[in-house]
DNA sequence: TTTTTACTTACGGAAAACCGTAGTCAGCAA
DNA sequence: TTGCTGACTACGGTTTTCCGTAAGTAAAAA
């Protein structure tokens, strides 16, 4: 079974709560952090001492505080871990429930398991350690099938930009010049037009506010 | 010292983790649910036994799942327990931080503390038990600056509605048309374009689109 | 009672979004 | 090598938003 594991999670009684559960059921070693920078340090110290960390459990978004955080975000310390230690699992715990967002983590940072927090996550995190520890992919059963379910949806960074600068207030003009100005392709109006116009088909939106409004509402902005 | 504490709270590593911690701080009776119908019927049961519950730590919002509820939000179980019994005290623990949605708990349905969850949040809740036993209110400090330095904010009902039809893709000439056939004052294309312009001026909104991204971003629809 | 202010409504013009057509170019398939 | 397809770009027309002005009305202030 794994040997140390380690959890980063910012609420402290999501933490208690899953320290006190854990070790009900296992008996590896386990860490906790609340910041994603003291993770990494443990890690690092980890390594130093030829004991790594096997697995992490991490949530996926990390309030800001007092504290400048170099990394603020579960899939950036999924990220690093995994360029520190590969053979590390890593298991995400989070309240996020976007199918595509969560298809993708598996892709990047290449996360091995996911649980989305609920009235039985408890038992799912038992279920994804004792999974992923066969190097096998867990993920909430609430999600399995709605990501199935997900078309294909080829959204990518131009797009979620597009729409981004009109949430900010720009004038479909305005962007084409920003895009032209900083070489951004394509630029042109007509392009941005018919680009929008797609994305409008895409998500059933009627005009570019409601466009703006779904989006943000799929949390993809 | 109150007596019987009920927790409402879905996700069950946070249950556990709130539970764990009172019961190393406090001496009183601890029940848990993870519905909020399942507290009504708990609050009715105690009312019956005269034996009410005196205190009630509530999450804000609840997955919906399988089951069909009455009652899916903190805000509406705490509206139907003050009218089950007054004198229960109500704390609201919850990752919500709009300030303006939380300083409206207090005036509806009148809760009596809130603890945003965070990283001292344990630490919190007791804090805030021991403040609501007092008869005094209780407010995350990490909010408690955000919310005094909120403006007064004169968007009323006609506002919101108005921003929630173009965020949903109406246009502003269809939103006269509707509000006319349903006796919304006032109602002409003219009068919309006015109170739209006062709303962009108002949240520096530089046209509709990005209003609507605005008043998204404050949770105000 | 009179005057002032604020809001509603209508209207016209400018700006921006929306929409369709056509030409060009690059990549892919036959 | 040739033909086809998809994307980019330009442009013109229509629709919608934005903006300002003016008239009417109701409420508040003097």
């Amino acid at each position: 079974m794994f040997r140390k594991v380690l959890i980063a999670e910012d609420i402290d009684s999501i933490n208690l709560g899953i320290v006190t559960n854990l070790k009900k059921s296992f008996d590896f070693e386990i860490a906790h952090v609340k910041y994603c920078d003291d993770a990494i340090l443990k890690v690092k110290k980890a390594l130093l001492e030829a004991l790594p960390y096997d697995l992490l459990i991490t949530d996926l978004s990390f309030k800001p505080d007092h504290r400048n955080c170099n990394i603020c975000s579960g899939d950036e310390l999924a990220r690093e871990v995994l360029k520190l230690h590969p053979p590390t699992k890593i298991i995400m715990y989070s309240i996020e429930d976007r199918p595509l967002k969560i298809k993708n983590f598996f892709n990047e940072p290449g996360i091995h398991g996911y649980v989305c927090k609920g009235r039985e996550s408890a038992r799912e995190i038992n279920k994804a350690i004792e999974t992923v520890y066969k190097n096998e992919y867990y993920l909430s059963q609430s999600l399995d099938y709605a990501i199935k379910g997900t078309p294909v949806m080829e959204i990518d960074d131009y797009d979620i930009r597009l729409i981004n600068e009109l949430a900010n207030g720009l004038l479909q003009d305005e962007i084409a010049k920003n895009f032209k100005a900083e070489g951004v392709f394509p630029a042109s109006l007509s392009s941005i037009e018919k680009r929008l116009n797609k994305l409008k088909i895409y998500f059933k939106a009627k005009n570019s506010t409601h466009l703006v409004a779904i989006v943000k509402d799929l949390g993809l902005i």
